[in-house]
DNA sequence: CCGCTTAACGAAAACGGTTTCGATAGTTGC
DNA sequence: GCAACTATCGAAACCGTTTTCGTTAAGCGG
């Protein structure tokens, strides 16, 4: 029913041959004959159909982002991802499309891949078993990887630089003067958390400070688990002076669980979170982070994709992005009045 | 490269249209046939090619979400909304392709929609000229505003009961023996914030409290404005036992405000949010919220785009679902204690 | 005026499916 | 044994665009 290309050809007494070429500016075509088909186009309502486009061209402008939704923070990375990804897609007159899965059933995005639906695929927050995905690399099918380093070379991967930055965290708390630094992990021990983990022993390790267990606990990102995780530190005989959340809001729920006990954030307790949201803003004082490179987590995903796509590289690509130091109030140097604190409290 | 329809059968000497019959279970074909054909197809990895069959048919099973990134919570909504179209869209066999304006381009959208990239479109938080909606609508494209009323009763909107919410929201508080309730507003007064005050005004009036401007503050998102509107409360000559709040994060910036200063949540104020954000729990207590029906709406708007492609109804639908009371621990009946407690803060 | 280049355009073949409309062979009914 | 079906398959059109290649006419130098 919508205009097609054959019908401003005939309008024009034209061939399809040329209308098509003056609207895609070909040097082929006069000048003159160009802008009477581009008028008259733009009159009729012209639009070129993208599925007879892109079944000529054999692409489509589309790059997926596979998430899994069954995972807990998913959505939140994808929205803080989205931004940059979406600008940067916009800048490459490029698409972008949703995949969700849920369980291992993958068929479908693998379907959309082979099908030509989409150019490229951005995976994160997803448990991809190495199968479907080595069939896609196999048959060069353009492929960035998220938030998780892949062992393989062949996978192009773009991380955060967790070690790092768990590290410079640690070792700011230390230079700070704290000694008893108290870290929460999350239960499984991804590659990610790992890092995280094995940044924060490093940096005590480095600085000569004895790693105590009991300053490690475990931490879901459910609510109520930081609390519970706060209330297992406060009843410890000597409490930490410092404590690193894995996440800001583990670390909004620290504070506020911490307040609530009598204890003054960052007086008597230091605290420091991960990620860079904007809940860290809800709490007085405002919580010092590692914030991760969102923007540029986003728009690098797609610039990758899209250089796979052009050829232009074969390579995988690694990206190992540092994360950004933003100190609000809830970190302040070491004083000894926690102790002090506790007593007074009456424990 | 990858083998199309031609190439299997070949392979089995057959035809292009035998083949495709057998995959696409044609009663037309022979189920002997039918089985070889699925077989080596599966064995020679093949995918139809997404962008013929969409070319033929003239759909492509994508839905648009169009969203404002100049909009500050345009991401957050999307995220709120994604898991419920995602699982709609899923169940129907649709994909969703995202697209994002800035300002007032909304050209490549159109374009989308003109060309047949999409079958429809999910607006929200968006300030949508109503010149290209109207010409979509007049091509009867299939079209659903979502969060926001449009007064054309053309366009299909599926919208939750602000001013209902709002309503339930103040006569709760009224009903725990509550009199001087603050309220915080938005500065833009759109058609929903406008639903919330007249909401809360209206339970005012409706029992017979009089509407002090004084308790009326206005809050944006960005961080420390909550606070300010807090200190703002507390500093007036008869603070309010009850606040209001229009976002949930200001609610958990409010409560944080509250208690740093001094004052204990409930006891003293009441609190309640709105929108039913994670961030809720990161307080303590957690926080009384009215919850947006996300999962439903993101449900129904896929779905309602579905109805419209299939075309089984034309009128527009105009779905107004209610808000869900999530009570928490921020809310308790009224006590005098917070005057008291502004004197003995030393005011 | 003639060969040669160049400008401008059209015919037709893709791209890879789906669907209509026959065509053929086998089967059934009587 | 013949007519009427049915089951199974294939030829070809079609979806709307891009792109190659050929054709025509005009321009141009000599």
């Amino acid at each position: 029913m919508p205009p097609n290309i054959r019908d401003i050809a005939e309008q024009l007494d034209l061939s399809k041959a040329t209308v098509s070429k003056a609207l895609n500016g070909y040097a082929d075509v006069a000048p003159a004959t160009r802008d009477r088909v581009r008028q008259t186009a733009h009159a009729m309502g012209y639009q070129a159909s993208v599925s007879a486009r892109n079944l000529r061209r054999g692409q489509t402008d589309k790059i997926g982002l596979l998430l899994n939704t069954a995972v807990d923070y998913a959505v939140d990375y994808l929205s803080g991802i989205l931004p940059g990804a979406a600008r940067s897609a916009q800048n490459l007159g490029k698409n972008l499309i949703i995949y969700t899965i849920t369980d291992e059933d993958s068929t479908d995005v693998l379907a959309a891949c082979r099908g030509g639906e989409i150019d490229g695929l951005v995976m994160f927050s997803t448990n991809y078993d190495p199968e479907p995905m080595n069939a896609l690399l196999d048959e060069n099918f353009p492929l960035v990887v998220v938030g998780r380093d892949i062992l393989d070379p062949c996978v192009s991967s773009i991380v955060p630089d967790y070690y790092a930055g768990s590290y410079q965290a640690t070792s700011y708390l230390i230079e700070l003067g704290h000694r008893r630094i108290a870290f929460t992990t999350r239960p499984q021990l991804t590659t990610a958390n790992k890092a995280h983990l094995s940044g924060h022993l490093d940096a005590l390790h480095d600085a000569g400070l004895s790693a105590d267990q009991r300053y490690v606990v475990e931490t879901r990102l459910e609510p109520g688990s930081a609390a519970a995780a706060g209330r297992q530190l406060m009843a410890l005989p000597k409490m930490p002076t410092a404590i690193r959340a894995f996440h800001d809001l583990i670390a909004v729920e620290m504070v506020n669980t911490l307040q609530y006990s009598g204890y003054r954030v960052p007086e008597d307790v230091s605290v420091i979170g991960f990620d860079g949201l904007r809940a860290r803003f809800t709490t007085l004082p405002h919580i010092t982070t590692f914030k991760q490179p969102f923007e540029t987590i986003g728009k690098r995903a797609i610039e990758i994709i899209h250089q796979q796509i052009a050829g232009d590289r074969v390579a995988a690509v690694k990206d190992v992005l540092p994360l950004e130091f933003d100190e609000r109030g809830s970190t302040a140097p070491y004083r000894e009045s926690a102790q002090l604190r506790a007593h007074e409290l009456g424990k």
